[in-house]
DNA sequence: TGGGCAAGGATCGTATACAATTTACCTGCC
DNA sequence: GGCAGGTAAATTGTATACGATCCTTGCCCA
């Protein structure tokens, strides 16, 4: 439980920490987010809390059920289909645009992040490494200096991290080490064609280890789940 | 005032109140959002005004200062132009998945919001007509079946909203409908390539008609505003 | 024995009250 | 007369308390 009580704990530190929870699968979709149950782990009042989840349940982390609480989304897989084609249609030419305004700070920062998601691989913190995995995406942004459209990678991160929780087709880490090495260089060449077709590249090899067949949308009926 | 009282007026509805205002700039960027006030116009508690505003500021469209209080967002030059760099990436590709889908009924309601966006322009409602014009763009997303992304242009079109009172060039009403009508000749024809085309046209149009020139965009340094 | 019903508990939604911070004004001094 | 300091009002941030809704579970009756 990675919770400091003595600090103040505001409402973004709160979601930003249930957030990486959920990055690093140590939290599920559908998991309840009792009001009461977070507030006492993080030390804070319902009030805060509730502006916490208010705020995730709007980046569809979170789903709030009048009268029922706050669950971890359990995205469908319409809706996992559309996280992907948001990023396939931003990141690729978000990609293009990093390319062109990298600088030797970036690459510092990049190169010390794929340090880390080696690292976190190597030692089996395959929780750390998906966050970091998808923290890489974030960078991009960060780079192509697109704070608006950063906003919306963090998002779609997220949701693809609830994605990949329930759809994942392998239970063995994943081996993106390669796409994002492939994508510093170009990134470093400033190959703008090379990074806008390795970022498509690469979102296109996510979405095909999905399992995205509809029949596993609703997570089955019960009685299937029983009868087996 | 465009204010029910006897409705239970929950939070949702308070903010959708709120953003239509903007979008027919009948608020504008800078006002301020008192709690009280804004309670007490809609009828309801600062509780639920508050979760309005904290929904508004994390879409951008309002900026909440500490013990300050909210004020309608001022996008600067600089997220002005991240706003339409955002719709530049995202609608183009959303208007050619669109035309691929386009269906009797999606046409039959797209011309009804034109026709509603030509009688404001007649009547001389440039407010209303701006409100409708940019919920055109939200109808291609909803057409497209794209939620994840609609609620993306939704937010996008909301700021662009802000960006438009503050740096548009023209004070006359906007002669969009053009676009607007070719792009829905486009669809009907499931056209995709000249429905992605006209889009792309269709937005740089728009930037084109911004004054973002770069010293507009900090009020200048307080010490520059003063000394001068 | 099975189903319907009702009471209890728990959780969330909203309003109210209090604390903290900022802003504006006013007074006193230089 | 102008400026500094302090005090008071106003506004927001947070916690607490109350009311409403839902779920559970035990009971009763067919």
């Amino acid at each position: 439980m990675p919770s400091a009580r003595a600090q103040p704990m505001t409402a973004e530190l709160i979601a930003s920490q249930l957030m990486e929870a959920v990055h690093e699968h140590r939290i599920q979709p559908g998991m309840k987010l009792s009001e009461d149950e977070v507030g006492e782990i993080f030390g804070a009042g319902r009030t805060v809390v509730r502006q916490a989840l208010r705020a995730l349940a709007h980046e569809g982390i979170v789903c709030i059920e009048r009268n029922r609480g706050a669950f971890v989304a359990k995205p469908t897989v319409k809706e996992a289909r559309e996280v992907f084609e948001a990023r396939a249609l931003l990141e690729p030419r978000l990609a293009r645009a990093a390319a062109q305004r990298t600088t030797e700070a970036d690459m510092a920062r990049l190169e010390a992040h794929i340090a880390e998601e080696h690292a976190a691989l190597a030692a089996g913190e395959s929780g750390l490494a998906l966050k970091l995995s998808g923290h890489f995406h974030v960078e991009i942004a960060v780079i192509a200096d697109q704070a608006t459209i950063e906003a919306f990678i963090r998002q779609l991160v997220s949701r693809s991290s609830l994605v990949i929780a329930l759809y994942w087709r392998r239970r063995n880490a994943m081996c993106e080490s390669h796409a994002h090495h492939a994508l510093l260089e170009a990134l470093r060449r400033h190959d703008d064609d090379a990074a806008e077709e390795l970022m498509n590249g690469h979102l296109l090899d996510l979405v095909s280890q999905l399992d995205l067949r509809p029949q596993s949308d609703p997570p089955a009926s019960l009685r299937d789940a029983l009868i087996t």
